[in-house]
Order: C-alpha cells, then structure tokens, then sequence
DNA sequence: GTAGGGTTAG
C-alpha cells in the first residue's frame, strides 16, 4: 500500500486504458486501491490529484467511485464547497447519496438556506425524492437559521414522504422545533415518537436547557432514568448545564459521582460541562481541582474558570486567568468585561474594554458591544456609547434585540432620549426587552403619558409584557403623578396578564402613591401586602414622607426599614433630613451621632460629567480635582450673577446643624452638582448641553441654580439622579419641580 | 457508503 506524507505529492499508478467500470477484476482492484487513497486523503491539493487521475482513468465515470471522492471533497476536515460543487457538476448522474451529500454539506455550511435550494434542484432535475437521509441534513438547516415556517413545512413533507416516524427525523424535529421557539410541537413530535433512543431525550433535555427551562429538563432526566434509558455523554452534558442554571450543587455533585463510579469516559466537553457546573453553584474548590486534573484544556475551560472567579468577585484571580490563557478570544474579554459591568464596576468594564481595543487579531461581537454599553449606561459615558453605535453602523453589525435595547438604554441613561427614540424606531422587529427598554427610557425622562402609549402599542404589536415592563410602566407613572393608571394596571397585572407582582412592583405602587400625597393610602396598600414587604417597599414609603413632611410615618417607616437592613446609611440620611425640615435638630444631632457611633457613613454625594470622552468625578466639597480651583472660581461667579437676578440660597437644604448663615451658604455651594455644571461651564462651549450625572437625589437648591444657569447662560443642562431625569431649559425643569 | 443531540461571554 502506498503511503503519503502531507507534504509529499501522491504517487499514483497509471491506467491509461482504463475506461469501462465494468471491465475486468485487475482493473476492479485498482479501483478499490484508489478509493482507499481517497480515505487517507489530508489535504485538498491531494485529492484533486486522484480526481485527475481519475479523469484520466476513466474511473471517475463510475457513479459510485465519484461519489465518494465528492463525498471527501464536500465533508472533510479540508473541504471546500466551491471545489464540491465543480465535483458535483462533472458526475453524470448523481445518485440518491450524491444529492444527500451535496444537501449535508449545505446544511452545515455558512449559510445553510442554501441546501434548500439544492434540495429542489434535486426535485425537480432528478428522478429522486427525499429519503430518510434527507430529510434531517434539510431540517437541521431550518433550525439553523430558526426558520419555524420552514420546520413545518419539512415535518409536512416527511410525514407525506413516510418517514416522519423516523427516529432521526423526529429527533431533528424536535431540536428544530426547540431552536425556534415552539415548544409544544417538540413536545408533541417526541410523545409520537415509538421507539425514542437516547439522542430523542437528549434532544428534549438539551432542548429545555437552552430555552431557559432548566426545571423540565432535570424532570425528563428523572423519567429518562426511571424509564431505564441509558444516558449518553450528551445527557449528562445537558444534565449538568441544568445544575449549573438553577445553581444545584447536591444535584450537579451526584451527576459528577455517577459519572466517575461508572467510569464514564469524561471527554473535554463533558468535562467543561461539570467544571461550568461547579462554578455556576459557585464551588471554586471543585471547580480548581478539575481543572488542575484536566490534561487537555480549551478556550472554554478557561473561560468557565474566569467566570467562576469573577461571580466570586475575585477579580485579581479572574484576570489571572485570562493572563494565562494560551490564545485570549473574544468569549474570554467578554466574560470579563461583563463580570464587572454586572457587578457594579462599570468603570473597571470600560478599562478591559479599552485594552481589549488594543489587541491585535480580536474582532469585538455583538456581546461586547451589549455588555460595554451597558457600562457606558450606568456611568454616563455618552462619547463611548456615540462611539460604538457608530462602530455598528461602520461594521454593519445586525441590530439584534439585545444590541437594540442596549443603545436605548445607553442612550436614554446617557440623557439622549431623542436617539434613544431613533434607535427605536429604525428597527423592525421588537421583542419585549427592546420595548421595555424605550418604556424605561420615556419613564426616567418623566415622559409618563408616552411610556403609557408605548405599553399599548406593545401590546397591539402581539408582544406580551412582563416584569421588567411592568417595573418601568408603574416607574413612569410614579415620575409623571399617573396615580389612577398605576392603580389599575397594578390590578389587571396577574388578573389579565398572568404576571405575579414581585416585591419592586410594590414598591414601585408605594412610591406613586406616597409621591402623589396619597400617603394613608399607601400605608394601607403595604398593609395588605400578600408578602412581606421588603425594604424597598419602606424605602419607598419613607422618601416619600420626606417629599410631604410627614414625620410620624417617616418614624414608622424608618424603624421598619432598619429591622430589615440596620446598615441602610440611606434611610438614616432621610430621616435625619426630616427631622431637620421640621427644625428637629435635638434629634437630628442624636440620628447622627448614632452613626458616628456606629460607623456607619454616608453615601457622599458625587457627581461626574464627561468631556471629550473622560469622566470627570467631583465629591462635594472637593479639593481634588486638579481644575477645582477654577471650578469654585468660577462657581462664585455664577452664583453671584444669579443673585444679582433675585436668586436667595434655600438655607432649608442645608441639612445639618451650621448657625452662621455664611457658613450655610458655603455648605450648600460644597454640592456636586453644583462643581460639575460649573466645570461643564468651564470647559465646554453653547449650545452644546451640559450632562451631569449624580449617585444621590438632586438638592432642592442646586435644583434652582440648575434652572437660574439654564436661563442666564442660555444653557442647556441635563441631570441625571438617582432616580431620574432633569433637563433645565430657559429657566424650566422637563420635571415640573415634582420629584 | 449517507443522519439526529453537547460545554464558555449578553
């Protein structure tokens, strides 16, 4: 036998007399010689030389030796479907297998709608309709591109061809039906299914893993055993990415046990799927001894281990890990930039994301892009968040849903609800994430009658709210007085939507009521609570006892909130302030000492703006920033020309015990909000806006000196609070004054 | 001589 290095051109014998394949035995061998050549083939530049050879022969006019040297040529590790195809066009006349051939590879290929195509060629230029064979290379291609028309048609036609009781089309047809959504018809295909094999519930299994319904695929596990089927490789796969979801360690520990007791062969998949489990269920201990066991590793052990790292918060130990991967990929970046936006440090996910830039060979994708906006959102980087929608437009990169609500989020959080708006409406399809998006985004701006419209129009597009939608309808009408509308949709809520209010929708309820006045209505509200209400619920209750001064159930409220969470520094602020807008400075001075005493400390208050891509941050009363000199000179300058236009300081805001009035006035000047719109003066010309972005609510005063500066300088200026957003125009606030 | 199900980042 001969044999052949990759490197070496193939030595082929030559049969210039070869053309009949029906001729004699001598011949016969030679040909099953070359088609074990065909076998052994490792590259593409090898196998155009036996095809020539077999041109030469006459061998390739055997329909059978043809088809297997297109076989090579359209499925190996080196094919090449632009060289297949050509195969394909010089075979006389495919047979059954060819057509099938040519349809898998296809289906496989980068766009598989394409074996379609060839699928009907097949119809209408062959005497062949499709067989057993066919049909699942066909339907894997509509699940594919989750084409659910296309998946129906192809399970009507295998049933009229009779194979739709096929064991292999039925499994196709289930994960078809699941990568598209429909999970009914999964179902239905594998209660029909007679004889279901192991790959029939791993099909199920894997299927509800991955449409988020973990619960029923641990269920069908457990009737999978019960009804003695052998689980495969594949099942425990799906069984432990389950675990990992509904983070069941017990559970997820036996399924390691049973594997290593009945020495299940562990492949790397298998054990990339248990090392997932153990971090998911966040036992890092597990997690490191696999790993350090393991003698083969992949970009998606690494990745699991840094994500394991990172839900423990162990940044250091999570970027130690991607240090020491041998071949960084984007996954890897991704997990780490969005282990931080999720966790609080937007600022720390911009600087991985801003490295990860410099990085030769790595293409960002459409995750990157959803998580790094995502921390522009929260920290008000709007420059960034310009930035990469232009990115996406330059790079062509699909509007996904995600990316969709990601821009208006960015965008509405940023200030700019008008590209928030933009974005919205140049797209086509809106799933119900896009949607509550644009609702959150009118609901922060105090646009409370359009986040209404936008809920109907929702609806009237056939997309069914959820909680998240709900959250931010209730938020809208808390920012916009929409007392009566909240009340009603908070009742048709379960009733008509079939969604059970959780424990922020009530205190969103709360926080409407109470803002509009309505007090004892709340309180009564909170009484009838079927849950406990929570601390966000008194939270809820308390601010709004400080809008309307209502000391006695801002007390109440207080001592409430601090059985739930004694360390609320919070809830020790407000009600300080409360005592200290009724004159109550005895007790003010006794609340404060109690946290001096205790350690616990305010939140202080801080303000950043961006300018030319930068976020400066300014505390109050800072001294650090290396433009404060300025910034205060110039703040002395503004609130001197807004009192020479009959502006007096709000000495009521100062909240603690200051007797000297000019020692108020320069407490209340200390504010952020008041050093970052004096540094956007500063450094930033007309009519470009002024966006700042404060931790805390905005004071009552800089509230007034915002609106004063916007009409004195003709400026416009854009807040964003804790809670919303402000924008100052010609003296006006877009909040009426009510927030 | 042909087939179906698998792990990481939103």
């Amino acid at each position: 036998m001969a044999s052949f290095s990759t490197a070496q051109p193939l030595s082929l014998p030559r049969h210039p007399t070869f053309s009949n394949p029906n001729q004699p035995t001598a011949n016969n061998d030679r040909s099953s010689h070359t088609i074990s050549l065909i076998d052994r083939c490792s590259n593409l530049r090898q196998l155009k030389q036996i095809h020539a050879q077999m041109v030469r022969t006459g061998l390739f006019s055997d329909p059978y030796s043809a088809s297997k040297l297109f076989a090579i040529s359209a499925l190996s590790h080196f094919a090449s479907l632009d060289y297949a195809c050509k195969v394909f066009d010089q075979i006389p006349q495919p047979n059954s297998f060819t057509w099938n051939t040519l349809i898998r590879a296809y289906a496989s290929g980068p766009d598989p709608l394409r074996s379609i195509s060839v699928f009907l060629d097949m119809v209408s230029d062959s005497r062949f309709g499709p067989n057993k064979y066919t049909f699942p290379f066909l339907i894997k291609a509509a699940a594919e591109v989750s084409s659910l028309s296309l998946g129906q048609s192809l399970h009507g036609m295998a049933v009229k061809s009779a194979v739709g009781c096929d064991v292999f089309v039925a499994n196709s047809l289930i994960h078809c039906y699941f990568s598209c959504g429909d999970l009914d018809s999964a179902c239905k295909v594998f209660t029909t299914i007679q004889e279901k094999d192991v790959v029939s519930w791993n099909s199920m299994i894997t299927g509800f893993v991955q449409k988020g319904s973990p619960d029923k695929a641990l269920e069908l596990f457990k009737k999978m055993e019960s009804e003695d089927v052998k689980a495969s490789h594949v099942t425990m796969v799906g069984v432990l990415s389950a675990c990992a979801k509904t983070r069941n360690l017990e559970f997820g520990r036996r399924v390691c046990s049973y594997i290593e007791e009945n020495r299940v062969n562990v492949n790397l998949t298998l054990a990339n799927a248990m090392l997932d489990m153990y971090t998911k269920c966040g036992s890092i201990e597990d997690a490191k001894r696999l790993f350090d066991k393991m003698e083969e590793r992949d970009n998606v052990t690494w990745t699991t281990m840094l994500d394991g790292y990172a839900i423990l918060e162990d940044y250091e130990a999570a970027r130690e890990v991607l240090n020491s991967m041998p071949k960084k990929d984007i996954v890897a970046w991704n997990a780490l930039i969005s282990a931080y936006e999720q966790n609080g440090k937007p600022n720390e996910a911009l600087l991985v994301f801003h490295e990860l830039q410099l990085q030769k060979n790595i293409k960002l994708n459409q995750i990157t892009l959803v998580s790094t906006l995502s921390a522009c959102a929260q920290v008000g980087a709007l420059e960034l968040g310009r930035w990469i929608h232009s990115y996406i437009k330059k790079h062509g990169i699909r509007l996904n849903f995600y990316v969709t609500s990601a821009l208006i989020h960015m965008y509405s959080k940023c200030g700019d609800l008008e590209k928030a708006r933009e974005v919205f409406s140049s797209v086509e399809k809106r799933d119900v994430f896009v949607w509550s998006a644009m609702i959150g985004g009118l609901a922060m701006h105090g646009c409370g009658n359009e986040a209404l419209d936008m809920f109907y129009k929702m609806q009237e597009a056939n997309v069914k709210p959820n909680g998240v939608t709900f959250t931010n309808v209730f938020c809208a009408c808390s920012h916009s007085g929409l007392v009566d509308e909240a009340e009603l949709l908070f009742k048709e809520m379960e009733s008509s939507y079939g969604i059970v209010p959780q424990e922020k929708h009530y205190a969103c309820i709360v926080d409407v009521l109470g803002r509009s006045g309505y007090l004892e209505k709340a309180v009564k509200f909170i009484e009838a609570m079927p849950i406990p209400p929570s601390a966000s619920v008194w939270g809820a209750l308390l601010g709004a006892c400080k809008i309307h001064a209502n000391l006695s159930l801002a007390e109440r409220a207080c001592t409430r909130l601090l059985e739930l969470e004694p360390r609320n520094d919070g809830a020790h602020v407000l009600l300080s302030n409360i005592y200290a807008k009724s004159g109550k400075w005895e007790s003010v001075s006794e609340l404060r000492k109690h946290m001096r005493v205790t350690g616990l400390k305010k939140e202080p208050g801080c303000s950043s703006i961006e300018i030319d891509g930068t976020i400066h941050e300014f505390l109050s009363g800072d001294n650090e920033h290396p433009m404060c000199e300025k910034v205060y000179g110039k703040l002395n300058e503004v609130v001197e020309s807004l009192k020479a236009n009959g502006y007096e300081p709000e000495m009521s805001q100062v909240l603690q015990i200051i007797d000297e009035e000019e020692m108020k006035e320069q407490s209340l000047n200390l504010h952020s909000e008041k050093l970052a719109i004096c540094y956007g003066l500063i450094s930033t010309e007309a009519p470009k806006a002024i966006r700042v972005i404060k931790n805390l609510r905005v004071c009552g005063d800089c509230h007034s000196v915002a609106k004063l500066i916007s009409q004195l300088y003709d400026r416009e200026i854009i807040v964003r609070d804790r809670y919303r957003f402000h924008h100052f125009r010609n003296g006006q606030c877009s909040c009426n004054d009510f927030w």
